[in-house]
DNA sequence: ATGAAAGCGCTAACAT
DNA sequence: ATGTTAGCGCTTTCAT
């Protein structure tokens, strides 16, 4: 490997003027200066990042851990770091926690080691706890709370939209809408619950507690939850989805169950993809600037890292799009249709 | 920071002894050696990986560059890397190189100042000179080849795989059929191309190049080639489609021209995904193992780093899994159904 | 404006 | 079996 001995010796200066003379110009004589750029130039000389940090205890390497990397949505999010951290000079070191919480801590662990700067992490349910392992490092949570009193963290509003799909739904006439709901130790999953209650009771609509079914945010669990609520004796017109991957379920279910969208069921879900894009009918859904969520969150990290103050808490908005697989309900229903298996 | 220093005190031993007694157990006294390691529990002791690396020359980090972490099939060899890498305790930096060989190139330069033992990759056209800026590093290629002739790679065999998928179509009685391929400097593209034409040549069928449109791997493409080459005057009856994006775009083509499948269209892609799953009607496609592939690659790099001689190159196989969008071609076509827009 | 020297935290000779 | 010493490549005082 080069090192900066050679260039130096190259450019007959000390190795000293030769570290100045790369990343601190002003301080070194312009002649000499173009004397080194040549040098290093002309030797490939790459610095070695290793022994750079170890001087300055600055790696210029933040952490990133997301909950799960086969999801187009948490994949999307890591892009958006990745270019603004890219953007600056940093390197990102990615880890997948897979929503375990003991996955998160091991990925602390390793992190730590390489001295990173800073972290954005989409939190797990021991997030809280796990943090400990790398006191003062500045932190962003990005998409979902900790719930950490002094957590800075980057998310949509998850209120307004879950609001805002729901209300969608009651406008079209909607009565019995139910809602497949994410686990409560999850902020997101926590809040757009709240929306839909808030839409609820805007527009008179009782709240009630057999029409909300949890899952655990997978396909699967989307599915079965979706299943049930479906085979209820007088089932739901509409469905709200907490999020992408159990909407998928949902879809598949009332597939299952010889349900047509929208004439049947009318089906909202949280989180825009290709996917929903593409399904037919195609799928009304919240849609979140996820890329913009990564960038900003990672922006905002740097902007820290650098000195700055720690900006308010970020709330990017939503935006419903109206797609296909909403409609007003069946104004008759024959007994055949709400028939349970 | 904790450092081996403050350890060692802690357990009245050198430095040296502490470093020994934590990662070189037999060569220290079972007794000191557990001082040792209470010592570090007990102050929460976490290695410098830094130092660490600096003195051995060796980072327990490896480089992983894919084309697009966002496309399905990329964020699935990049979790099988990583999986493959954490079990043995390596940290993978991963980079994104959109395809450009210019940030492929940056990703190069910045990897190799963080002294990565190898590197996994996913080529694009100029990896074989971008290589160059690293000389002496055991690299993998993922998926493609770069051409290198001292390559060593990790793919699936995509030339029985696309045989397979076309003799599929052949068998089912298909006479005209058509492929959407990609680029030829992409190694994969040529060899399911050429996987085509041995599946024709093996039916008897003539290679026609006016049915054999180009795209550039991504959706856009795949749907304007397959809006070209459905809107011929005598279009095929069925397609093969060279990658799993351009598979989306063939289908939003079908279903724009309104062709209904598989009765006026069969279509076949390659690499399978929950979007081919649940799409209607489900679509048979050419699966890989591509999870499996990632975590080989990083196991079979890993085994080089530790001294072992590089095995021959790896073929995974790929399965052909029918599903709904394949059936025989009408027996017979109205005019009115090869009408031309 | 430049050089000499020290040291980041760790590990590997080399001693004992 | 353990301690002493040196040095990985770089940056940063402190001199000059």
């Amino acid at each position: 490997m080069i090192g900066l001995e050679e260039v130096a010796k190259l450019a007959r200066v000390s190795p000293a003027t030769a570290s100045r003379a790369l990343h601190r110009p002003e301080l070194v004589a312009l002649r000499t200066r173009e004397r080194v750029e040549q040098a290093a130039l002309e030797l490939g000389y790459r610095p070695n990042v290793l022994a750079r940090s170890l001087r300055t205890r600055g790696s210029r390497t933040l952490g990133l851990i997301v909950t799960d990397i086969l999801n187009p949505f948490h994949a999307t999010l890591a892009k958006g770091v990745q270019d603004a951290a890219e953007a600056q000079g940093y390197t990102v070191l990615m880890f997948n926690s897979d929503e375990q919480p003991d996955k998160e801590r091991r990925a602390l662990e390793t992190l730590q080691g390489h001295l990173p700067q800073g972290l954005i992490v989409v939190p797990t349910s021991q997030t809280g706890d796990n943090l400990r392992i790398v006191p003062g490092l500045p932190v962003v949570e990005l998409d979902r709370t900790s719930g950490l009193p002094d957590a800075h963290s980057v998310m949509v509003d998850n209120v307004s939209g879950a609001r805002e799909a729901v209300a969608h739904l009651t406008g079209l006439g909607h009565r019995r809408i139910g809602m497949i709901v994410g686990r409560q130790d999850v902020s997101t999953a926590r809040e757009r619950l709240q929306g839909y209650r808030e839409a609820l009771a805007a527009a008179g609509l009782p709240y009630l507690e057999s029409l909300v079914l949890p899952g655990n945010h997978r396909e699967a669990d989307g599915r079965l939850a979706s299943m049930q609520l479906l085979s209820q004796r007088e089932r739901p017109t509409a469905l709200f989805v907490g999020n992408n991957e159990m909407t998928v379920g949902a879809v598949l279910a009332a597939r299952d169950l010889g349900l047509e969208l929208p004439r049947d069921l009318s089906i909202v879900g949280f989180d825009d993809s290709r996917w929903a894009q593409t399904m037919s009918p195609a799928l009304t859904v919240v849609a979140q600037p996820t890329y913009e969520l990564g960038m900003v969150a990672c922006q905002w990290l740097l902007s820290v890292i650098q000195g700055n103050p720690w900006p308010e808490n970020v709330r990017l908005p939503t935006v419903l799009i109206h797609r296909s697989s909403t409609a007003p309900p069946q104004p008759t229903r024959s007994p055949a249709q709400a028939a349970s298996p």
